[in-house]
DNA sequence: TCTGAAAGGGTTGATGG
DNA sequence: CCATCAACCCTTTCAGA
């Protein structure tokens, strides 16, 4: 898996990608039509696609204000010890918290950058009581999300 | 669109939403398997769940290393007026940026949080010029991605 | 709301340009 | 690497329960 034919996608290959980006649940032969292409070798693309890994896997978009995880909230996290040891223990309990959309390392300031998401500020409340509670973890900020200005932009392959 | 039988979701539409979630391309067929029913109701339900705005759209998800948009990094930016005025030209010019994937407004100490996806640190120092520029912004502070711990988890919809 | 059946259309692989 | 074609499977709709 993960084939290396890494420098050879063409203009139809990228706009496969663009197409499936934006719409994943496009038919085979519907897709074929927009890149001009017979539903066989559109089809051949899309699987070589896949198998070398330029697509990692589909999904839906789910409406997390209808789902009862409408808001969202960063937290910068400083761990007490930069030592291997802490770092590892902290990220495996961090990654089981289901609220935690997001976990980034990160350099210039802090450790650790969260994403949460979750109902109300009463669900966040007891939320940070769980994540202050974290092996390692000595400070934290938090950045309640007001307005999504811009959200899970696709990755531009088209220019 | 988007209508409000809000509070009918029952735990098989649930199911529904976590499998689309994590595989968005599954057939209906398979789908109904999953979920222990025949192929129409099953198909009723998803198309009920997309016009009611719980599925906002699917997707595939690309690989960022093999596409040339392999690191990340978050920017703080700071406005230097909090008029209106400034924050939507700042608003509307930010989200035309390619190599901004989200911006979120937040409160807490500063204005704005981007995340950007870019090449390599000379794409980066390019980028950060484009951003400084952007009118009303006044500071920014920079935390480049080391390591992705958790990343695009979905909503958790069943427990 | 579900099941089941049936028509239409999509998927997929073999074949040949 | 492409189009065509044929067999098969899936999607989608419509009775009937």
């Amino acid at each position: 898996m993960t084939n290396d034919k890494t420098k050879n996608l063409d203009r139809i290959d990228l706009t496969i990608l663009d197409v499936l980006q934006k719409d994943g649940r496009i038919s085979n032969s519907e897709l074929s039509k927009r890149v001009n292409l017979s539903a066989s070798p559109c089809l051949e693309r899309v699987r070589r696609l896949e198998q070398c890994g330029y697509i990692e896997r589909y999904g839906a978009f789910l409406n997390a204000s209808k789902l009862k995880y409408g808001m969202s909230a960063f937290i910068q996290v400083t761990l007490d010890r930069t030592t291997a040891d802490v770092f590892n223990e902290f990220r495996k309990q961090v990654i089981t918290i289901k609220e935690v959309s997001e976990c980034h390392m990160v350099a210039g300031g802090f450790d650790y950058l969260l994403k949460l998401r979750f109902e109300n500020m009463e669900a966040y409340r007891v939320l940070l009581g769980v994540i202050v509670e974290l092996p390692g973890v000595s400070q934290t900020h938090t950045y309640v999300v007001i307005d999504h200005v811009k959200r899970h932009s696709g990755i531009p392959v088209l220019e």
